[in-house]
DNA sequence: ACTTGACTTGGAGTAGGGTCCAGGTGTTGA
DNA sequence: TCAACACCTGGACCCTACTCCAAGTCAAGT
């Protein structure tokens, strides 16, 4: 598959998927003679992966490291466990002031109903 | 209340108080005779909220917008609505990212503790 | 063989959201 | 009244995460 088609897929611009690479969120992908990407499905793997960690908000940081480690081989799964663990109870962390501040909008949310309300069963002027 | 004081109560720095007020994101802060930032409770409600909608990733577009309703008056009751739930819905969306995320995190992780129990398991060498 | 269009790299530029600093003013205690 | 310190402003700088560009190469059709 091209840069084009894999973006098209994944809806990541081509400059982000090379930029991706460049910086080690993607591992290297593999290439044709003349050193044009050819992604695999191992590529698009990492690709959907990545994709997802960095919706969710995921640092970069964390996930070139993840990367690294998985390309240490077998003695780093200890590690690399960890690392998903702290991300996790990050994530779980941001999710949670989400949590609050939807609660706090919702409040608002009906609080300005109920002046609208208010404000329409007055006579105007 | 000064502006150090303010900064320990929210745990914002005082730098990142006055580039707030500057942008819009809080209506202007009364002042001393001298020109010296004397925070009220009215104040502190306002950085009490754009503080908790900032650690929920709400863009500061969109609040500067907000308090601009806000100052604008009675009239602007229903847009200001809109806007609230606007950020409501994309805050949402971003939840529902970060839980796609995180079951996906979850089940790498318990990959990991079987693969290292698998491995631990084998004789070494 | 040559055009056309997608692909390559390295590096510069951008947007969002702060953070830091210099040079100056206000405030307080000795 | 003066030292010492907090506060002021405007503007430069920084970080993250892209995004764009120039100059060159590869590939497919004619």
């Amino acid at each position: 598959m091209t840069i084009t088609e894999v973006s098209r897929r994944y809806g990541l611009s081509a400059d982000t998927l090379r930029y991706y690479e460049r910086i080690g969120l993607l591992p290297p992908v593999p290439r044709t003679a003349g050193g044009i990407r050819d992604y695999d499905e191992t590529s698009c793997q990492w690709i959907e992966l990545m994709k997802c960690m960095r919706s969710a908000g995921v640092q970069i940081e964390a996930l070139i490291e993840y990367v690294a480690l998985f390309r240490q081989g077998d003695t780093t799964l200890g590690a690399r466990k960890q690392l998903l663990i702290e991300q996790r109870s990050q994530l779980i962390a941001r999710m949670a002031e989400m949590q609050a501040s939807l609660e706090r909008l919702d409040d608002k949310i009906q609080r300005y109903e109920q002046m609208i309300a208010e404000k329409e069963a007055l006579p105007q002027g």
